[in-house]
DNA sequence: CATTTGCTATATCGAAACGATATAGTTATA
DNA sequence: TATAACTATATCGTTTCGATATAGCAAATG
């Protein structure tokens, strides 16, 4: 999770600790704390898959090495977790384009009908026999936000197929 | 967090740790793993908060404390971390019955306030200098998921605002 | 000019949470 | 009666978190 974030990030080009915070903070879907970010970093240091170097200041470049590379491409294509687990997809999306045109559609319709599941089992629950019933007043809005989410989602998904299959013929 | 959700769950009635899985499965936002849940169970019995009885079979069933009760009324005092997390929030609102309904206001708007500031800052990273150039197509399409659903969040909210107003005006 | 304040940057500690796996009882199915 | 599927608890090693410490550097304040 955060060894492919950090490894992505890097591909791009090299970043020092605090920049990689900052970096992903910005992708807008994770506060990384430090007390997992220096360990991971230390932990892909030691796997080879990126080199530290120290510059003049105190700071600690990190970038990657070829065995990060193919690392890196081994997480791209392995989508395991992706379908399930919000913060993994979002990440697989921002690395997406490193992804093969043909993968990316794959990705993409794996997410949407793992959303097309929530969103009946969500609907199960929300209209269920116990649903209306055992809900109080909150969660009766949560379970009813979570199915517009979910709606919202899948049509944002669509587009993105669409941009993606169109892309695919128009090359 | 778990400690949270757990004697939130127990306020209403006893279970045992597989149903509190699946009840928090249920509500929807979190599908929490047996190697957080059962020592959390452990941990909530040594502090007091929990009482395990096993029956017959091998099931140990978990009703909260009246030590318990007063726990979950401390952490339902401090929203201090459910305006950033998600899922604080939310775990939040699904217990926010329990809450007196001047305090209840109070939460929604909090929320609603870090998200408008959200809404800002993922706005200005997304419009801004380096937004448009810097970012490829696919986070570009996350900022701009992100814009929506925030803002979506927001409308949602004032919903349960104005609807706690007209209730709070209504006793 | 000295000092204080705030930001950058790395590091570490103990606790919490995760994912995987083991084990075994119970119920349904063939 | 075997076996498959589900219920239920437990534990192990690893990852992540949140808090805190430390210190360099830049700007501002007096």
């Amino acid at each position: 999770m955060l060894d492919f974030a950090i490894l992505g990030l890097l591909r791009e080009q090299p970043r020092h600790g605090y920049e990689l915070k900052r970096a992903l903070g910005e992708l807008g879907f994770w506060q990384v704390s430090f007390g997992s970010l220096y360990p991971a970093l230390r932990r892909l240091e030691k796997q080879g898959s990126i080199v530290g170097t120290r510059g003049n200041g105190r700071r600690r470049s990190y970038r990657l090495t070829a065995e990060g590379r193919h690392a890196l491409a081994a997480l791209l294509e392995d989508a395991a977790d992706t379908e399930e687990n919000e913060r993994s997809f979002q990440l697989r999306l921002a690395f997406l384009g490193y992804l093969g045109p043909d993968r990316r559609i794959r990705v993409l319709e794996g997410r949407r009908a793992a959303l097309v599941e929530r969103l009946r089992t969500a609907r199960s629950t929300f209209l269920g026999a116990r649903g209306r019933r055992s809900l109080d007043r909150y969660r009766l809005a949560l379970m009813e936000r979570r199915v517009h989410a979910t709606e919202a989602d899948i049509a944002w998904l669509d587009e993105l197929i669409a941009g993606e299959r169109s892309s695919a013929s128009g090359t």
